[in-house]
RNA sequence: GCGUGGGUAGCUCAGCUGGUAGAGCAGUUGGCUUUUAACCAAUUGGUCCUGGGUUCGAAUCCCAGUCCACGUACCA
């Protein structure tokens, strides 16, 4: 839009935008393009910074983010995501010219790339003694404050990379979830498992209980769904041969927002033909075990407040806790499941979990499950043996048909994966998602039951939130941390 | 959805029971050739979220809307 604006109509903007666009004219007139061209750079500014040495030639570019004006001596920061480097610029060995381009037409917030020799200021600090100073991109909008930061909530959203600039605590997190992502990858390749890309349009959003998106292709002329989840297309995978794959990408669910929700989020599942439930905790185990030590400082994991204070130490240290989630509420209440659906209500009300009226009682045992065991349980546990009509894609326990081979993954009070013995019983699988209970139930999709009755092998399958997951290694306290661009209202 | 709290300068914030809208940083001007939240001096900058109401007078009180946060419901 900014396009359609002839240049010289007066913008109705404040003095600090016009002062901005005034040097930005400046430029022009010095013969300078204030956005800049190729740069030619020996190094980045992080590794010029962790390898320093003195009287070496180097050329770098980045942002200038605070400045230090001492007449004919200058020094300020360049800085990009990954680090900073302290400059000097002095007139008389850049000339009158090139000072008066960065004193009388570049602020804090212009991208330059310099050239110049290294050399350590008396205080010790790494810097560069600028010989050439080349514009990159004029910023015509002032940063934010350098010393506060960006605290304002919908600024950080809505605007990320002011976040991104003023607080290296954000930037932090968000390297690390780069990382987190990039080695769950090779770790699954180390392991012999196939990255595999499913349809995220569907036909019919299966594969979990929530509210689909819904859209409309128009040369079909049909209605379509953006995925829930994408388990029932790997699982035609496995019918087809690919026995060891994984799938680490986006689903979408039309629900509510929360400092735990976002309708985008990043799920990581993984299926490996002829495992099973255990054999995949333990995977996940070793994995997320492996992420902690090598991206968030080791197994002992600390959450901190605003101020800093220490508000939780999760502990990963192996091996971690398994428990029937039987047993799990038998804690909460040892003659639960002696008592009738009625008692259990009362129980309910008892120990103040809200229930309504249309809850089914293994809804009530949940309801016990969610408020007393996982909101409660921080350091890791996986759950297992759940009641079988909360998971209708699991296998049946052999012993105790009620059950299914599952576990669910808590940790920091969340659940962060759940795993299960994949049900690969045609009939059975029909028969329980036709069956199903409660309010929220799974879609049934009539191809992936064919695909099913041409055989699929037994199989491990996990899911993982990863967002969740990067929450809890990173400390963030909202998935708004930890997802770049979090949907937001529209502001009008 | 519902409930509670919030929205004041580019950023971070103060502004009492209604009486001329404030600070720090950033910016501007001047000074200073090893500073680093540089420093010293001066100085500019406001749709107090929007609309309505009460009042002689509203950033402040009331109503409605809007966006954000937190809680809650659905959900992972």
């Amino acid at each position: 839009m900014s396009e359609n604006q002839e240049p010289h109509e007066p913008i109705a903007e404040s003095e600090l935008l016009q002062i901005r666009r005034d040097k930005l004219e400046l430029l022009k007139e010095a013969g300078i393009d204030p956005f800049g061209q190729y740069f030619s750079t020996t190094h980045e500014i992080s590794d010029l910074k962790s390898n320093f040495t003195e009287d070496s030639l180097v050329s770098v570019a980045g942002r200038i983010t605070s400045r230090r004006d001492m007449g004919k001596s200058q020094f300020f920061d360049i800085a990009n995501a990954h680090g900073r480097i302290q400059c000097y610029l002095n007139k008389k060995g850049v000339g009158d010219e090139a000072f008066d381009v960065f004193t009388k037409m570049l602020d804090i917030g212009d991208w330059v790339g310099v050239s110049g020799k290294t050399f350590t200021t008396k205080v010790g600090e790494p810097t560069i003694n600028i010989e050439t100073l080349t514009v990159l991109s004029k910023a015509l909008r002032p940063l934010p404050d350098k010393f506060h930061g960006v605290v304002d909530r919908e600024i950080k959203y809505r605007q990320r990379y002011l976040d991104l600039i003023a607080n290296p605590e954000s930037t932090k997190i968000f390297l690390q979830r780069c990382q987190i992502i990039a080695e769950i990858r090779r770790f699954l390749e180390a392991r012999g498992f196939l990255e595999v890309e499913t349809p995220m349009l569907q036909d019919v959003a299966g594969g979990a209980a929530a509210q689909p998106f819904e859209t409309h292709h128009n040369a079909l002329g049909m209605d379509m769904y953006l995925r829930i989840a994408p388990e029932l297309f790997l699982k035609r995978l496995m019918v087809g041969g690919l026995t060891k794959i994984f799938e680490l990408n986006r689903s979408f669910r039309n629900e509510g927002i929360s400092r735990r929700h976002n309708p985008e989020f990043t799920m990581l599942e993984i299926y490996q033909a002829c495992a099973d439930f255990p054999a995949m905790a333990d995977m996940v185990e070793e994995m997320i075990c492996h992420l902690a030590e090598n991206f968030c400082g080791g197994l002992q994991v600390e959450h901190h407040d605003e101020e800093g204070n220490t508000i939780r130490s999760i502990n990963l240290q192996r091996p971690w806790k398994r428990r029937a989630y039987r047993d799990c509420i038998k804690e909460i209440d040892s003659d639960w499941f002696s008592y009738s659906p009625e008692q259990r209500r009362t129980r309910c009300q008892e120990l103040g979990i809200e229930i309504s009226e249309a809850m089914e009682d293994y809804e009530v045992t949940q309801q016990v499950f969610e408020k007393l065991v996982e909101e409660k349980t921080f350091d890791p546990c996986f759950v297992t043996h759940v009641p079988k009509e909360l998971v209708p894609l699991a296998k049946q326990n052999a012993e105790d048909g009620s059950l299914v081979d599952v576990y669910e993954l808590i940790i920091n009070g969340q659940e962060i994966s759940p795993g299960y013995s994949e049900l690969n019983d045609p009939d059975a699988q029909r028969s329980r998602l036709k069956h199903q209970a409660g309010e929220e139930t799974q879609k049934v999709d009539e191809d992936f039951l064919l695909a099913l009755e041409y055989g699929m092998p037994p199989a491990g399958g996990v899911g993982i939130g990863i967002d969740r997951l990067v929450m809890m290694l990173t400390g963030a306290a909202s998935i708004r941390d930890v997802v770049l661009f979090p949907q937001l209202k529209r502001r009008e």
